[in-house]
DNA sequence: TATACTGCTTGACGGGTGTACAGTCGCGCG
DNA sequence: CGCGCGACTGTACACCCGTCAAGCAGTATA
């Protein structure tokens, strides 16, 4: 038997290409790109070869949304279990490629009935760990009286990011360091502006 | 000569009617909709009519945007003209049809170059209307510290309702009401919660 | 050696997309 | 009447879309 340099076959391999293309694609040209034959062309395969290892491009979408999750999950963690939680989840909403990510699914999400549902549950799975985690700092550091509820300012994070990415697509960006300042203004009621001191 | 309706002529009548058909197929069943045979059927006529009036489905959709513009234009000015315009902003804000369409442009000004150009200047002016308005609430009930300044509060009022539409395609409705009553409660520094008493 | 299975290729289907252009109809005007 | 013109139609193009069925090479299994 050959060695199967971490995959299980050379399908599952090519499956992984095509995911990942899939995944490029939707990062670097957006949803009007995310096709068979483009998907295909990027990984350098036969396009019907995506109807080999995908029923059908809705399928594909989701499996690239959930990896998309999956990774991004991770960051998530990693924030939400950093010194300053809040001030870390906040740098990971601004971050743009990843926030850009999500309004190429939601344009996808109006076409796929599926990766609707998937980014429902994801949403709503993300806002319950840091409605969690503001609670948590709540808690931790004694703040009794918050500027807001824990959901709240979760919502308020998600939307603030969100925005600055949409108006960033047409190269609007007025107020975005406004609205950057009362951010970081409304997390300094939670969370030290400056990280401890080693 | 015959009355003419109102109109130049029967040309430019369904003119308009094409115009109307894009909007309303925008409004009802989104960008992916947003194709000529859907519009011309829509409108009751035949698909080569719309390059009849129209260079191209860009030019279209810049025009129908437009028209969203002038009449939205309509409902802001009205909005900062009433004796709290903050609430009424923030009220028109969250009118859910309007915000969606915002949505469906973002997803057409990703296909069309000219779209994006149209929103950004629209985006820059009414943004500038608003900082302008809320800069003169303060003055004229002598805030002095408000929360935030003045275009970080438009910034968040947009993105707050925005994201509260974006969720919403989605069906998630977690956390709204909380950020909703926040946003009643940064408002609540700048003009009262209920109107004055005749 | 025969069989079955996996991985992939070939070729094609029906339908949708935006766009172009020559032709036709009806009506007003000279 | 005849001309012109604006409104509209017929027909067509080239391209892209997602999807499917059949076949084929290579390997593993029996």
């Amino acid at each position: 038997m050959v060695a199967n340099r971490g995959y299980q076959s050379t399908g599952a391999r090519t499956r992984l290409q095509l995911i990942e293309a899939a995944s490029a694609i939707l990062d670097e040209e957006g949803y009007p790109a995310f096709t068979v034959r483009r998907i295909a062309g990027k990984a350098g395969v036969k396009p019907q070869l995506l109807h080999y290892y995908f029923r059908s491009m809705e399928e594909l979408v989701v499996i690239v949304f959930q990896r998309s999750c999956a990774s991004y999950f991770q960051m998530h963690d990693e924030a939400l279990s950093s010194p300053r939680p809040l001030r870390a989840l906040w740098k990971l909403n601004c971050d743009l490629p990843e926030a850009r990510r999500v309004l190429e699914y939601v344009a996808l999400a109006k076409i796929y009935p599926a990766l609707r549902a998937e980014m429902r549950a994801a949403g709503m799975r993300f806002r319950a760990l840091q409605i969690e985690a503001i609670e948590t700092v709540c808690a931790q550091r004694g703040i009794t009286h918050p500027p807001m509820n824990a959901p709240a300012l979760a919502a308020l994070m998600s939307a603030v990011a969100r925005n600055i990415v949409i108006e960033g697509n047409v190269s609007m960006t007025a107020a975005h360091d406004d609205v950057r300042a009362f951010m970081d203004q409304v997390l300094a009621a939670y969370e030290p502006r400056q990280p401890v001191n080693p």
